[in-house]
DNA sequence: GTTGCTTACGATTTGCGTAACGATA
DNA sequence: TATCGTTACGCAAATCGTAAGCAAC
């Protein structure tokens, strides 16, 4: 057994048991990687794969189990390669970010721009996402940091980092009527008008539907998207009523459009990093991490997501106080 | 980095700095782990081992953390091994426990007896250690299963299973005068006479100690050792009335012993296994502890092993209920 | 001088890629 | 017939053990 065919094992599922594909990924040939399952499956003494004839169609159920411990050793062999790299003060390496497109599109772009000047010869790698999809990613080892907001509890699947604190604004056009209302408007105000926002607030466990039916109202969402964008335009069309996160709108951005408070009933939202477990961070992650959320200690950091601490976080800031450039 | 040039570092770890030693350990030749770890720091880019000289004497705090990472990883090759030994239905393996003289001596050898006999060809050690030693022994990674007592909480250092109760026993010639009282002899009795027992009923914050505390009283350990035949022998000897583990004495064993019930204020006792963390089990690991335990669920067992369930174990039954036979 | 790590060297093994083959749908 | 895995073969690289070299106590 060696890691070499551990490696090509874990490939081989991954590629969706196609030796062919998952021969490319690892950069060898066929012939070679179906050498090394035969090896391993040899060392083991049994199959690892179900086959149909020649190919293989999915996993013994042995062969699950030895993926599952194989898929740890695989990690903690990356984890040692992740020493190296920070130990050697390596300058090149891979981020794989997956977020949501807010996130994306008006948070990350200042933080990476800072990211790469200090790493220039880094790969960013910024996938949006779903909501419902990133932390699903991040579990399959597609991205090393997931970062995702919620107004409730923190969210599952990894160490789970609080970064900042934002709150929903209500984006009217300028000639709108509640533009010009003089005060912030109620929820019940937003009862009455079509609302355009999120996609993930259409879900009827968002805290967006919870505050109205906790008023005894209900709102009327007149489109949903994922992307802030979009929501902005069809509210420039006059669609609705947008209800985004205040990180989507600035003055300067956006002069066409008016940016009133959400009513309180609204809760704030907190935005976290989510790193898997047990990962030793590239240096340049945990600055990216210290970009986003300053208040973080870089000690803490590794050390909770090594496993070798209780997560005990300070408090995350409002976004409004983190970034004053936008 | 290759699985075989980690396993000859923490060879080498584990050999005490000592190139030479490991390379025994490994069934190898002195150059062939040199060159291994050669070869790894330079898969690394960096020294592993402090120097003095041509000697290695420490490792360097980079090398330490690698050690943890490639522990882990080494963990989860041998479970990968073990899964692989268990599918094969394979005959031979290892097993070795760490336990306390009683455990070894009164405990396990019916067990380990119907171990062998359905599992012929593995090799048993079985390691008696002073009580303190057990846990470190196991943490230490020179067992497979620790074998631990104790009146309080469970004990930490790995998943501890609760194998069965029992209780402490009076011991006393049958011509000593508390084999003829007639009744149990109560902790003020007890109080007043030379107690032979346990080592470790002598700290201070024994749970023996702690009974007679509690009655106000304090008990006087003329003598204490780990072994029950030295106490038992002392007992005969007249040193003193021995209180050691109900398993301890029997009465084919002990025809000249009177054994006596302890004072209900003396708590009760359980026995524990304890596993490491993670690691798949061999078939006959399994059945061990179901020997010593039957109430125990395999699946259950294996289940929280693997850190796949959280522990919720049946109530330990009595040692008395289960080996009727002695 | 003894202990212990490194280097050198030749024999063996292992592993890769190219190419041909076989089976499946 | 096209796709995908296996087998065959030749070459290159790695690894082992023996033996010799070197440094430190």
């Amino acid at each position: 057994m060696t890691l070499v065919q551990l490696r090509c094992f874990a490939a081989i599922v991954d590629a969706g048991f196609n030796i062919t594909q998952a021969a490319a990924q690892v950069h060898a040939t066929q012939p070679a990687l179906s050498k090394q399952l035969k090896q391993l499956e040899d060392a083991l003494g049994y199959r690892l794969f179900l086959r149909h004839g020649r190919s293989l169609v999915d996993l013994t159920p042995a062969g699950r189990q030895v993926l599952e411990h194989t898929r740890r050793l695989l990690g903690e062999a990356r984890n040692i390669r992740a020493l190296a790299a920070n130990q050697r003060a390596e300058a090149e390496g891979e981020l794989r970010i997956v977020t949501t497109h807010t996130q994306a599109r008006f948070v990350l772009p200042p933080a990476l721009a800072a990211l790469r000047r200090a790493w220039p010869r880094t790969s960013i790698h910024l996938e949006p996402a779903a909501d419902a999809e990133v932390l699903a990613r991040l579990d399959r080892g597609e991205a090393d940091v997931a970062l995702i907001s919620s107004s409730g509890s923190e969210p599952a699947g990894g160490v789970a980092i609080p970064l900042y604190r934002w709150r929903r604004v209500v984006v009217v056009p300028r000639d709108h009527a509640l533009a010009h209302a003089g005060r912030a408007p109620t929820l019940a105000t937003l009862a009455e008008v079509p609302l355009v926002s999120y996609e993930s607030s259409s879900r009827a466990d968002s805290s967006l539907a919870a505050a109205f039916a906790d008023a005894g109202l209900a709102a009327h969402l007149a489109m949903t998207a994922r992307d802030a964008d979009v929501i902005k335009t069809c509210v420039r069309e006059g669609i609705g009523v947008g209800l985004l996160a205040e990180m989507a709108v600035g003055a300067l951005a956006d002069p066409d459009l008016a940016v009133l408070e959400a009513p309180t009933s609204i809760p704030g939202c907190i935005t976290w990093a989510v790193l898997p477990r047990e990962r030793v961070l590239r240096d340049y992650t945990v600055d990216l991490l210290r970009h986003l959320a300053p208040q973080l200690d870089r000690h803490d950091l590794r050390r909770v997501v090594a496993g070798h601490a209780e997560p005990r976080w300070p408090a995350p800031p409002d976004w409004r106080d983190l970034s004053p450039v936008l």
